[in-house]
DNA sequence: GGTGAAAACAGGCCTGG
DNA sequence: CCAGGCCTGTTTTCACC
Protein backbone atom coordinates (compact mmCIF):
# COMPACT_ATOMS: atom_id res chain seq x y z
CA UNK A 1 0.00 0.00 0.00
CA UNK A 2 2.60 2.73 0.68
CA UNK A 3 3.81 4.15 -1.82
CA UNK A 4 7.53 3.96 -4.05
CA UNK A 5 9.66 6.42 -3.91
CA UNK A 6 9.05 8.96 -6.62
CA UNK A 7 11.09 11.87 -7.20
CA UNK A 8 10.25 15.08 -8.62
CA UNK A 9 11.02 13.83 -12.49
CA UNK A 10 8.42 11.55 -11.71
CA UNK A 11 6.09 13.37 -10.35
CA UNK A 12 6.12 15.92 -13.08
CA UNK A 13 6.21 12.79 -15.75
CA UNK A 14 2.75 12.13 -14.16
CA UNK A 15 0.96 15.92 -14.06
CA UNK A 16 1.99 15.98 -17.46
CA UNK A 17 0.55 12.68 -18.85
CA UNK A 18 -2.13 12.81 -16.50
CA UNK A 19 -4.81 14.83 -18.38
CA UNK A 20 -3.14 14.12 -21.92
CA UNK A 21 -2.69 10.77 -22.79
CA UNK A 22 -1.42 11.78 -26.16
CA UNK A 23 1.02 14.75 -25.12
CA UNK A 24 4.32 13.69 -27.02
CA UNK A 25 7.24 12.08 -25.21
CA UNK A 26 9.36 14.45 -26.79
CA UNK A 27 7.57 17.24 -25.42
CA UNK A 28 7.38 16.22 -21.61
CA UNK A 29 11.08 15.58 -21.79
CA UNK A 30 11.32 19.54 -23.25
CA UNK A 31 9.26 20.64 -20.24
CA UNK A 32 11.35 18.75 -18.12
CA UNK A 33 14.48 19.24 -19.70
CA UNK A 34 15.86 15.67 -20.11
CA UNK A 35 16.51 13.53 -23.46
CA UNK A 36 13.46 11.91 -25.12
CA UNK A 37 14.96 8.50 -24.01
CA UNK A 38 14.49 9.45 -20.04
CA UNK A 39 10.93 9.91 -20.31
CA UNK A 40 10.37 6.50 -21.87
CA UNK A 41 12.13 5.21 -19.22
CA UNK A 42 10.67 6.26 -16.53
CA UNK A 43 6.80 5.63 -18.28
CA UNK A 44 8.12 2.49 -18.32
CA UNK A 45 9.11 2.56 -14.61
CA UNK A 46 6.09 3.54 -13.85
CA UNK A 47 4.14 1.17 -15.44
CA UNK A 48 5.73 -1.54 -14.23
CA UNK A 49 5.38 -0.32 -11.23
CA UNK A 50 1.64 -0.41 -11.69
CA UNK A 51 1.32 3.67 -10.95
CA UNK A 52 0.25 3.96 -14.19
CA UNK A 53 -2.41 1.89 -15.34
CA UNK A 54 -3.29 2.38 -18.78
CA UNK A 55 -5.01 4.91 -20.74
CA UNK A 56 -8.00 6.39 -22.10
CA UNK A 57 -10.17 8.56 -24.05
CA UNK A 58 -12.95 10.68 -22.50
CA UNK A 59 -16.14 9.78 -24.43
CA UNK A 60 -19.38 12.29 -23.68
CA UNK A 61 -21.58 9.53 -22.64
CA UNK A 62 -24.74 11.61 -23.33
CA UNK A 63 -23.60 11.76 -27.00
CA UNK A 64 -23.19 8.16 -27.68
CA UNK A 65 -26.54 7.76 -26.45
CA UNK A 66 -25.98 6.74 -22.83
CA UNK A 67 -28.13 10.08 -20.91
CA UNK A 68 -28.27 8.31 -17.37
CA UNK A 69 -25.71 8.26 -14.83
CA UNK A 70 -26.37 6.33 -11.83
CA UNK A 71 -24.76 5.33 -8.34
CA UNK A 72 -26.42 3.05 -6.69
CA UNK A 73 -25.80 1.43 -3.32
CA UNK A 74 -26.58 -2.10 -1.45
CA UNK A 75 -26.67 -4.53 0.60
CA UNK A 76 -26.06 -8.63 -0.09
CA UNK A 77 -28.77 -10.85 0.70
CA UNK A 78 -25.52 -13.52 2.12
CA UNK A 79 -22.99 -11.43 3.40
CA UNK A 80 -19.85 -13.66 1.86
CA UNK A 81 -21.13 -13.65 -1.77
CA UNK A 82 -18.84 -11.20 -2.46
CA UNK A 83 -16.82 -12.81 -5.00
CA UNK A 84 -20.05 -14.15 -7.05
CA UNK A 85 -22.02 -10.38 -7.01
CA UNK A 86 -18.55 -8.88 -8.37
CA UNK A 87 -18.62 -11.88 -11.18
CA UNK A 88 -21.81 -10.96 -12.00
CA UNK A 89 -21.29 -7.06 -11.88
CA UNK A 90 -18.86 -7.48 -14.15
CA UNK A 91 -20.66 -8.97 -16.50
CA UNK A 92 -23.11 -6.20 -16.84
CA UNK A 93 -21.18 -3.48 -19.02
CA UNK A 94 -23.07 -0.83 -18.06
CA UNK A 95 -21.57 -1.17 -14.50
CA UNK A 96 -18.40 1.31 -15.09
CA UNK A 97 -17.40 1.29 -10.87
CA UNK A 98 -17.85 -1.10 -8.39
CA UNK A 99 -16.75 -0.33 -4.93
CA UNK A 100 -16.40 -2.18 -1.29
CA UNK A 101 -17.97 0.57 0.96
CA UNK A 102 -18.14 1.12 4.62
CA UNK A 103 -20.80 2.77 6.32
CA UNK A 104 -24.43 2.91 4.15
CA UNK A 105 -24.17 0.34 2.24
CA UNK A 106 -21.69 -3.28 1.55
CA UNK A 107 -20.98 -2.27 -1.93
CA UNK A 108 -21.47 0.77 -4.43
CA UNK A 109 -21.82 0.82 -8.34
CA UNK A 110 -21.51 3.25 -11.08
CA UNK A 111 -23.54 2.66 -13.75
CA UNK A 112 -24.90 4.28 -16.90
CA UNK A 113 -27.78 3.10 -19.30
CA UNK A 114 -29.35 5.25 -21.84
CA UNK A 115 -32.33 6.36 -20.76
CA UNK A 116 -34.51 6.24 -17.26
CA UNK A 117 -36.45 3.10 -18.55
CA UNK A 118 -33.34 1.50 -19.61
CA UNK A 119 -31.61 1.85 -16.30
CA UNK A 120 -35.24 0.06 -14.35
CA UNK A 121 -34.76 -2.39 -16.75
CA UNK A 122 -30.99 -3.05 -15.93
CA UNK A 123 -31.89 -3.05 -12.51
CA UNK A 124 -34.73 -5.16 -12.55
CA UNK A 125 -33.30 -7.86 -15.07
CA UNK A 126 -29.91 -7.82 -13.90
CA UNK A 127 -29.36 -6.34 -10.98
CA UNK A 128 -32.00 -7.83 -8.53
CA UNK A 129 -31.89 -11.41 -9.41
CA UNK A 130 -27.96 -11.42 -8.84
CA UNK A 131 -29.26 -11.11 -4.68
CA UNK A 132 -29.01 -7.60 -3.55
CA UNK A 133 -30.97 -6.18 -0.85
CA UNK A 134 -32.28 -2.56 0.14
CA UNK A 135 -30.90 -1.24 -3.10
CA UNK A 136 -30.62 2.75 -2.78
CA UNK A 137 -30.27 4.86 -6.58
CA UNK A 138 -29.26 8.21 -7.02
CA UNK A 139 -29.59 9.68 -10.55
CA UNK A 140 -26.79 12.27 -11.61
CA UNK A 141 -28.99 15.06 -13.36
CA UNK A 142 -25.46 16.34 -14.92
CA UNK A 143 -22.15 15.75 -14.29
CA UNK A 144 -21.27 19.12 -13.21
CA UNK A 145 -16.68 18.38 -13.69
CA UNK A 146 -14.87 15.43 -13.40
CA UNK A 147 -10.96 15.70 -13.33
CA UNK A 148 -7.86 13.67 -12.39
CA UNK A 149 -6.73 13.27 -8.57
CA UNK A 150 -4.58 15.55 -7.49
CA UNK A 151 -0.89 14.73 -8.18
CA UNK A 152 1.60 16.70 -5.87
CA UNK A 153 4.97 15.74 -4.64
CA UNK A 154 4.40 14.64 -0.78
CA UNK A 155 6.19 17.22 0.79
CA UNK A 156 8.86 15.41 2.77
CA UNK A 157 9.83 16.78 6.10
CA UNK A 158 13.55 17.00 6.54
CA UNK B 1 -28.39 16.25 -26.05
CA UNK B 2 -30.05 13.78 -28.88
CA UNK B 3 -26.68 11.80 -30.42
CA UNK B 4 -25.29 12.41 -33.67
CA UNK B 5 -25.49 10.26 -36.55
CA UNK B 6 -22.19 8.06 -36.07
CA UNK B 7 -21.49 4.91 -38.01
CA UNK B 8 -19.86 1.58 -37.61
CA UNK B 9 -16.39 2.93 -38.61
CA UNK B 10 -17.31 5.76 -35.56
CA UNK B 11 -18.01 3.34 -32.81
CA UNK B 12 -15.13 1.06 -33.74
CA UNK B 13 -12.82 3.33 -33.53
CA UNK B 14 -13.92 4.67 -30.62
CA UNK B 15 -14.05 1.46 -29.20
CA UNK B 16 -10.53 0.58 -30.01
CA UNK B 17 -9.40 4.42 -28.49
CA UNK B 18 -11.54 4.34 -25.33
CA UNK B 19 -9.85 2.17 -23.57
CA UNK B 20 -6.33 2.71 -25.13
CA UNK B 21 -5.73 6.44 -25.43
CA UNK B 22 -2.15 5.50 -27.06
CA UNK B 23 -2.83 3.36 -29.46
CA UNK B 24 -1.33 4.41 -33.18
CA UNK B 25 -3.92 5.64 -35.54
CA UNK B 26 -2.36 3.54 -38.21
CA UNK B 27 -3.07 0.08 -35.94
CA UNK B 28 -6.51 1.39 -35.37
CA UNK B 29 -6.73 2.20 -39.78
CA UNK B 30 -5.44 -1.73 -40.11
CA UNK B 31 -7.85 -2.65 -37.96
CA UNK B 32 -11.03 -1.45 -39.62
CA UNK B 33 -9.55 -2.02 -43.07
CA UNK B 34 -9.07 2.06 -43.72
CA UNK B 35 -6.08 4.33 -44.69
CA UNK B 36 -4.84 6.09 -42.07
CA UNK B 37 -5.69 9.43 -43.00
CA UNK B 38 -9.39 8.42 -42.41
CA UNK B 39 -8.70 7.75 -38.96
CA UNK B 40 -7.40 10.66 -38.42
CA UNK B 41 -9.98 12.49 -40.53
CA UNK B 42 -12.70 10.81 -37.81
CA UNK B 43 -11.03 11.61 -34.64
CA UNK B 44 -10.70 15.05 -35.80
CA UNK B 45 -14.60 14.68 -36.36
CA UNK B 46 -15.42 13.14 -33.26
CA UNK B 47 -13.15 15.59 -31.37
CA UNK B 48 -14.96 18.64 -33.43
CA UNK B 49 -18.27 17.17 -32.38
CA UNK B 50 -17.40 16.73 -29.21
CA UNK B 51 -17.63 13.08 -28.55
CA UNK B 52 -13.77 12.77 -27.64
CA UNK B 53 -12.70 15.34 -24.91
CA UNK B 54 -9.59 14.76 -24.30
CA UNK B 55 -7.48 12.04 -22.74
CA UNK B 56 -6.24 10.82 -19.77
CA UNK B 57 -3.91 8.24 -18.22
CA UNK B 58 -5.00 6.55 -15.70
CA UNK B 59 -3.01 6.76 -12.46
CA UNK B 60 -3.01 4.32 -9.15
CA UNK B 61 -4.21 6.58 -6.68
CA UNK B 62 -3.12 4.39 -3.79
CA UNK B 63 0.27 4.25 -4.77
CA UNK B 64 0.34 7.79 -5.59
CA UNK B 65 -0.30 7.94 -1.53
CA UNK B 66 -4.35 8.50 -2.31
CA UNK B 67 -5.80 5.92 -0.07
CA UNK B 68 -8.76 7.17 0.46
CA UNK B 69 -11.48 7.32 -2.01
CA UNK B 70 -14.91 8.72 -1.00
CA UNK B 71 -18.12 9.96 -1.61
CA UNK B 72 -20.32 12.31 -0.45
CA UNK B 73 -23.76 13.47 -0.75
CA UNK B 74 -25.40 16.64 0.34
CA UNK B 75 -27.69 18.95 0.45
CA UNK B 76 -26.81 23.08 0.06
CA UNK B 77 -28.02 25.61 2.81
CA UNK B 78 -29.36 28.14 0.30
CA UNK B 79 -30.77 26.18 -2.70
CA UNK B 80 -30.02 28.58 -5.50
CA UNK B 81 -26.23 28.88 -4.38
CA UNK B 82 -25.73 26.21 -6.93
CA UNK B 83 -23.11 28.24 -8.72
CA UNK B 84 -21.15 29.41 -5.74
CA UNK B 85 -20.91 26.19 -4.32
CA UNK B 86 -19.40 24.33 -7.73
CA UNK B 87 -17.50 27.45 -7.71
CA UNK B 88 -15.87 26.64 -4.27
CA UNK B 89 -15.66 22.90 -5.21
CA UNK B 90 -13.63 23.46 -8.39
CA UNK B 91 -11.16 25.31 -6.14
CA UNK B 92 -10.51 21.94 -3.90
CA UNK B 93 -8.29 19.74 -5.97
CA UNK B 94 -9.19 16.34 -3.91
CA UNK B 95 -12.68 17.08 -5.50
CA UNK B 96 -12.44 14.79 -8.74
CA UNK B 97 -16.05 14.48 -9.80
CA UNK B 98 -19.24 16.99 -8.92
CA UNK B 99 -22.97 15.69 -10.15
CA UNK B 100 -26.22 17.44 -9.49
CA UNK B 101 -28.35 14.68 -8.45
CA UNK B 102 -32.28 13.93 -7.83
CA UNK B 103 -33.49 11.59 -4.58
CA UNK B 104 -31.81 12.24 -1.61
CA UNK B 105 -29.35 14.83 -2.32
CA UNK B 106 -29.03 17.86 -4.08
CA UNK B 107 -25.26 17.17 -5.13
CA UNK B 108 -22.94 14.14 -4.73
CA UNK B 109 -19.04 14.59 -5.11
CA UNK B 110 -15.98 11.61 -5.29
CA UNK B 111 -13.07 12.61 -3.45
CA UNK B 112 -9.56 11.48 -2.77
CA UNK B 113 -7.60 11.84 0.53
CA UNK B 114 -4.36 11.04 1.36
CA UNK B 115 -5.80 8.73 4.31
CA UNK B 116 -9.18 8.95 6.75
CA UNK B 117 -8.18 11.83 8.84
CA UNK B 118 -6.93 13.72 5.69
CA UNK B 119 -10.64 13.53 4.10
CA UNK B 120 -12.00 14.53 7.71
CA UNK B 121 -9.61 17.44 7.62
CA UNK B 122 -10.56 18.64 4.56
CA UNK B 123 -14.20 18.03 5.00
CA UNK B 124 -13.94 20.44 8.15
CA UNK B 125 -11.37 23.00 6.63
CA UNK B 126 -12.60 22.97 2.78
CA UNK B 127 -16.21 21.30 2.19
CA UNK B 128 -18.36 22.47 5.32
CA UNK B 129 -17.36 26.36 5.09
CA UNK B 130 -19.19 25.98 2.27
CA UNK B 131 -22.42 26.03 3.36
CA UNK B 132 -23.78 22.85 3.12
CA UNK B 133 -26.52 20.81 5.21
CA UNK B 134 -26.87 17.23 5.85
CA UNK B 135 -24.01 15.50 4.27
CA UNK B 136 -23.36 11.63 4.15
CA UNK B 137 -20.06 10.20 3.88
CA UNK B 138 -19.51 6.63 1.91
CA UNK B 139 -15.66 5.54 2.42
CA UNK B 140 -14.86 3.23 -0.40
CA UNK B 141 -12.69 0.61 0.70
CA UNK B 142 -11.50 -0.47 -2.54
CA UNK B 143 -12.10 -0.04 -5.99
CA UNK B 144 -12.92 -3.85 -7.04
CA UNK B 145 -13.10 -2.26 -10.97
CA UNK B 146 -13.17 0.55 -13.29
CA UNK B 147 -13.89 0.41 -16.30
CA UNK B 148 -15.34 2.71 -20.09
CA UNK B 149 -18.81 2.81 -20.58
CA UNK B 150 -19.77 0.19 -22.85
CA UNK B 151 -19.91 1.61 -26.90
CA UNK B 152 -22.08 -0.14 -29.29
CA UNK B 153 -23.90 1.19 -32.11
CA UNK B 154 -27.15 1.58 -31.26
CA UNK B 155 -29.10 -0.64 -33.02
CA UNK B 156 -30.99 0.90 -35.77
CA UNK B 157 -34.46 -0.61 -36.79
CA UNK B 158 -34.94 -0.46 -40.46
C1' DG C 1 20.14 6.40 -13.39
C1' DG C 2 21.18 9.42 -17.63
C1' DT C 3 22.67 10.82 -22.94
C1' DG C 4 22.73 11.07 -28.05
C1' DA C 5 22.25 9.26 -32.42
C1' DA C 6 20.09 5.89 -35.74
C1' DA C 7 16.40 3.23 -37.57
C1' DA C 8 11.65 2.33 -37.66
C1' DC C 9 7.47 4.13 -37.35
C1' DA C 10 3.49 7.33 -36.88
C1' DG C 11 1.19 11.89 -37.55
C1' DG C 12 -0.25 15.68 -40.39
C1' DC C 13 -0.98 17.62 -44.92
C1' DC C 14 -1.60 17.36 -49.50
C1' DT C 15 -3.64 15.99 -54.14
C1' DG C 16 -6.55 13.52 -56.63
C1' DG C 17 -10.53 10.08 -57.14
C1' DC D 1 -15.44 10.81 -47.64
C1' DC D 2 -11.29 7.97 -48.54
C1' DA D 3 -6.47 6.47 -50.63
C1' DG D 4 -1.67 7.16 -51.35
C1' DG D 5 2.47 9.79 -51.09
C1' DC D 6 5.57 12.86 -48.77
C1' DC D 7 7.84 15.17 -45.11
C1' DT D 8 8.25 16.05 -40.43
C1' DG D 9 8.40 14.63 -35.84
C1' DT D 10 8.16 10.85 -32.53
C1' DT D 11 9.17 6.32 -30.54
C1' DT D 12 12.31 2.87 -29.46
C1' DT D 13 16.64 0.81 -29.00
C1' DC D 14 21.46 0.78 -28.39
C1' DA D 15 26.23 1.72 -27.02
C1' DC D 16 28.26 4.55 -23.82
C1' DC D 17 28.92 7.33 -19.52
Amino acid sequence: MGHHQLDELDYKILKLVASNARIPFLEVARECNVSGAAIHQRVQKLTNLGILKGSEYIIDSNKIGFETCAYMGFYLKNPGDFSHVVEELRKIPEVVECHFTTGQYDMFIKLFARNNQHLLEIIHTKLQPIGLSRTETLISFREIFRRQLPIEEVEDLD
